[in-house]
DNA sequence: CAAGTGCCTTTATC
DNA sequence: AGATAAAGGCACT
């Protein structure tokens, strides 16, 4: 697969794959490799050019959301100065449209755990309960499936490095693999209605919705707050909030569900329909910020 | 080098 | 309602 990319619409695939809303890609060289719908493959982008190995180029083209219109997106959230440094510094970032049960249990592991730490569990947990398949004489391992996980005792996957998150992915594996889960329909559903039904999972709260929302269900609205995006909140924007509440959630580590709300509120308030575009653009700035 | 801190938080309990 | 503690384990200081 080849594509030359629109020039007026920047993509970066580097920043795009690797800014922490995907666990499961690995660079190589100039290659990106990843397994994706089943299959292992590559990717590079050189200039404007985007090159693929063993991937169509229809389900690339949404899981890369190269429909988004970047130069739009960026007039409607580019709001202040620390948003236009945000979006000089990682321009062609890119929302990803993953797969959402995948999503959904990365996202479910990533509570409290650090990205490198995340990228660990999910490789152990796909190594032991995914499929095998090789790919230019390496070894790939699929995500494993509902029932593969809902199968799995709670012991072999807290060996996976979940601890105590073992239980939640298997509750929700379980869950899922008994009644099935139309995630397409979700896509569907008004952001509030769709988190909604996110939340009945174990081990999904108010921020790992947002995550599922955003990153694999196209929710471009939803605003995760993780330490990072409150951290930048507070730096960048703590004149939006009475004092009192600024001082008080500054202080702390974690956020009450309220508190988690007035924040994200304010993400999709001020940066509106792309918010979490927003968002994403913050939070790997904040990161990588010395 | 030990001990403490922090990590893309949720849940149980008060 | 709202605060607080507990829950892997590993990297980093």
């Amino acid at each position: 697969m080849r594509l030359k990319l629109d020039t007026d619409c920047p993509l970066n695939l580097d920043f795009t794959l690797c800014c922490g809303q995907t666990f499961r890609w690995d660079k190589q060289g100039e290659w990106w490799y990843g397994v994706v719908k089943g299959r292992a493959c590559k990717l590079r982008q050189v200039e404007n050019t985007l090159e693929g190995v063993n991937v169509e180029f229809g389900f690339i083209k949404e899981y890369l959301g190269l429909d988004d219109d970047l130069p739009k997106i960026f007039a409607q959230i580019n709001k202040d100065e620390n948003m236009d440094s945000a979006i000089k510094a990682f321009s062609g970032l890119k929302i990803l449209r993953q797969e959402p049960w995948e999503c959904l249990i990365s996202y479910i592991c990533a509570t409290y755990k650090n990205i490198l730490a995340i990228k660990r569990m999910l490789h152990e947990l796909s190594k032991k309960f995914g499929n095998k398949t090789v790919f230019e004489e390496r070894n790939f391992y699929t995500f494993p499936t509902a029932k593969k996980l809902a199968n799995a005792s709670i012991d072999d996957l807290a060996k996976c490095g979940l601890g105590y998150r073992a239980k939640y992915v298997s509750e929700t594996a379980k869950m899922i693999h008994r009644a099935g889960f139309d995630f397409e329909c979700l896509k569907r559903l008004p952001y509030d209605e769709a988190k909604r039904e996110l939340l009945h999972f174990p081990g999904v709260g108010l921020k790992v919705a947002d995550c599922v929302l955003l990153f694999s269900l196209g929710k471009t609205e939803a605003f995760p707050v993780d330490v990072w995006v409150k951290r930048v909140i507070m730096r960048c924007y703590k004149g939006h909030f009475p004092k009192e509440f600024a001082e008080k959630i500054s202080g702390k580590k974690s956020l009450t569900d309220v508190e988690y709300a007035k924040l994200s509120k304010f993400g999709r308030d001020y940066f509106g329909k792309y918010a979490g575009y927003a968002q994403e653009y913050l939070y790997h700035y904040e990161r990588t910020k010395t």
